[in-house]
DNA sequence: TTGTAGGCGTTATCAA
DNA sequence: TTGATAACGCCTACAA
C-alpha cells in the first residue's frame, strides 16, 4: 500500500550497496574483504564500516562461480551413525573449519550406484575436493570422478593405487595380525561375529588367510546387519555359542564385542577363561569395559586430520609430497583375549 | 607445445556445450533438464543424448544464484561424535536425500560465539534452510538469521518461544519425569553424575526441582566433560563412591550410566540393589546392558526426520501447519533402577 | 592503491 | 514448445 515504509524489497545487500555506502567500487570492497593486504589501511576500515552498516552477508555462489573455487569440500560416508567414522569426519569438519573449508556430508549407504549418484550430484556443487571412504567405486564413480579433475582422498582403506590421495591402513594386514596374536595365545577354535561390509570383509580375509596356513580352515561365522550394534553383539554371540564350541570369538568391531561380552557374561560363563572375545576400533568402552577388550586400535581422528590437510595443502598449491598415507594400527592386549 | 591434441583447455562442458551438441538453445536444455513435462519428449531425448556425450553435470553455484535457491540446507550441531545427536543428523541427511536436498554440516562447540561466526559463514552459502541445535543463541545470531529471512529449524529443545520453527521436547519435564520416578521407587539418598551442557542443565533443574519440593535438597553432582564418554562414567561414579553414599546415581545420558555401572560392579557390589542407575536417551545399548539400563527414551531419529520436512515444505511453500514440534519422551523402567 | 570492463554458468522473463 | 535477453553477485585481468 505505502510505497514510504516498505517501498524496498528486502534484497540482501550485495558488494555494490556496500561500495555505495562507503564511497568506493565494488572492486576495492571485494579487495578489502578478501585481500585487504592489498588496500590501504582506512580504506579497510572504511569498508568494514560500511559492511556493518549494511548487515552485508556475502555471496559465496556468486564468488564461487567467479573465481572457481567454492571452499567446500564434499564427504562421503556409507553412515553417520557408525561409531568407527563419527571420529573421523567431526575431525575433517574441525580441519576444514581451521582451513576455511565447509563440510558437505554425504550418506552413500553401502552400495556403490548411490555413491556413484551420489557424487555425480556433488559434483555439481563445484566442491574443491572430495573425500571418499574406501577404496571400492563402480568404474562410472572413477570416470566421473577424473573427468572432474577435482582433488579427491580416500580414506579408511590401503592400495598401490589410490583414484589420487589416500589415507588408510590394511584392512588384511590387522586381520594377519589378529591371527597371528590367536595363534600365540594358544586359541585353535576361533568363531567369528562379522558385518558384512567390504572393510570388514578383508580383515576377516587376512585373519582366515593365516588361520588356514596354521591349519584352523573356514571358521564359523556368523553374520549382523550394518550398522554394527551392541544388540547385533548379543544376539549373534548367542547364536554362536548354539552352534559350536569356541575358545575365542574374533568380532569385527568393539560395539559386537561389547554386546558379545555381555552376553557371555549373562549366562554365567566367565570371559576370557571360558570364551576369550577380541574387537576391533578401540572405541571410548574398550579400555574401561570389564573385561576391558583386547582390541586393534586405529586412530580415526588422525585419519580425518590428515585427509583435510592433503586436499586443503593440494587446493592451496602446496602440493602434498606424499599422496598415500598408512597411518598403521597397532594391536592391544588387554583382558577379554 | 602442440596445438592441436590438447589446445582444447579442459574446461567442464556448460549447458551451452550440451545445446551445441543438441542443435538447441541452451534454455531448452535447461528446461529439459529441470522441468521436462515442458518440452517436447523427443527433445527432451535429444537433451539426454547429448548430456551423456558432452559429459555435462549442471553448476549448483551458477544455478543457485541465478534462481536465489540454492538446495542447500545447512545443520549447525554442537558435536557430531556424540551419541546423541548422530542418529539425528543421519535422519536429517536420509531425509534431505529423498527431498533433493545437500547438507552442510558444521560443528560449533558449545560456545554461542562461535555458533553466530559459524551461522554468519554459513548464510553466505545462501542456503535454504537451516537446522539449528538447541534454543539458546546469542543475541547478534538471531539478528543476522532473522535479518537474512532463511528458514529456521531449531531442535532438541522446547520453547514456546522459537526463532522460527521447531522440533524437540522438554528436557525440564525429563528431568521432572525421573525424580517422580526415584520418589515411587523409594529413591531417597540421590546423586548426579552430569554433563555440563545447557540441555542436561535442564533436565538437572527439572529435577531438583521436583526433589527439593519432597525434601531432598541439592543432591550431590559430579561434573564431567563434555563429549559424555564412558571413560568419564566410570571415573565420575568412582568420585560419587567416594564423597557420598548413595541409592541411586542419575545419569545425563546413558554412555556415562553404562561406564558407572561397569565401576560399581567392578568393586564388588550390585547394580541396583547396592546402588541404583539411570541414565537417559536409550541408546542401542541401554536394553541390552547387564543389567539393563533405566532410561528416558528419546526418538533421536524422528527429531531429523520431522526438522527437514518442515524445512522442506517450508520452503517449497506448503507451508507447514505446525511450527512446534513436541516429540515428547518416556520414561523406561529397567533393570538398574 | 583503486577502478573499469567483462565474464563465470545458469535461470526468469518475455517474445515468437 | 522453443528461443533471445537480461540479470544473479562476484572476481579476474587489465588499466590508470
Amino acid at each position: 500500500m505505502s510505497k514510504t515504509s516498505r517501498s524496498v524489497p528486502p534484497r540482501a545487500p550485495t558488494l555494490e550497496d556496500v561500495a555505495r555506502a562507503a564511497g568506493l567500487s565494488s572492486m576495492t570492497v571485494s579487495r578489502a574483504l578478501n585481500t585487504p593486504q592489498l588496500v590501504r589501511p582506512k580504506t579497510v576500515e572504511k569498508v568494514i564500516a560500511a559492511v556493518k552498516a549494511t548487515g552485508y552477508i556475502p555471496n559465496a555462489l556468486a564468488g564461487g562461480l567467479a573465481s572457481r573455487r567454492s571452499k567446500l569440500i564434499a564427504v562421503v560416508v556409507p553412515q553417520i551413525n557408525n561409531n568407527m567414522f563419527v571420529d573421523t569426519i567431526q575431525a575433517i569438519s574441525d580441519e576444514l573449519a581451521v582451513r576455511g573449508y565447509h563440510m558437505l556430508l554425504c550418506v552413500a549407504g553401502y552400495t556403490q550406484q548411490t555413491e556413484a549418484e551420489l557424487v555425480a550430484a556433488l559434483l555439481s556443487r563445484r566442491p574443491d575436493g572430495i573425500v571418499l571412504t574406501g577404496i571400492h567405486h563402480s568404474t562410472d564413480l572413477k570416470k566421473v570422478i577424473l573427468n572432474a579433475s577435482v582433488p579427491v582422498v580416500e580414506i579408511w582403506d590401503l592400495t598401490p593405487t589410490p583414484l589420487d590421495m589416500l589415507v588408510g591402513f590394511s584392512h588384511e594386514k590387522v586381520g594377519q595380525a589378529t591371527a597371528d596374536y590367536l595363534l600365540r595365545k594358544g586359541y585353535r577354535r576361533p568363531g567369528l561375529l562379522w558385518t558384512v561390509d567390504k572393510r570388514a570383509a578383508q580383515r576377516k580375509a587376512g585373519l582366515c588367510d593365516v588361520l588356514a596356513r596354521n591349519g584352523i580352515t573356514e571358521p564359523v561365522s556368523v553374520d549382523v546387519a550394518l550398522p554394527a550394534r551392541f544388540t547385533s553383539g548379543r544376539e549373534g554371540m548367542a547364536r554362536l555359542l548354539e552352534v559350536g564350541d569356541f575358545d575365542v570369538i574374533v568380532c569385527s568391531s568393539d560395539t559386537l564385542a561389547q554386546g558379545a561380552i555381555i552376553e557371555v557374561q549373562s549366562r554365567g560363563l566367565r570371559v576370557p577363561q571360558d570364551v576369550a572375545v577380541i574387537g576391533f576400533g578401540d572405541l571410548d568402552f574398550a579400555a574401561g569395559n570389564q573385561p576391558a577388550i583386547t582390541t586393534v586400535s586405529v586412530d580415526r581422528q588422525i585419519i580425518g586430520q590428515r585427509a583435510a590437510t592433503l586436499l586443503a595443502d593440494r587446493i592451496e598449491g602446496n602440493s602434498a609430497n606424499e599422496q598415500i598415507v598408512d597411518i598403521g594400527f597397532h594391536f592391544v592386549e588387554r583382558e577379554s583375549a
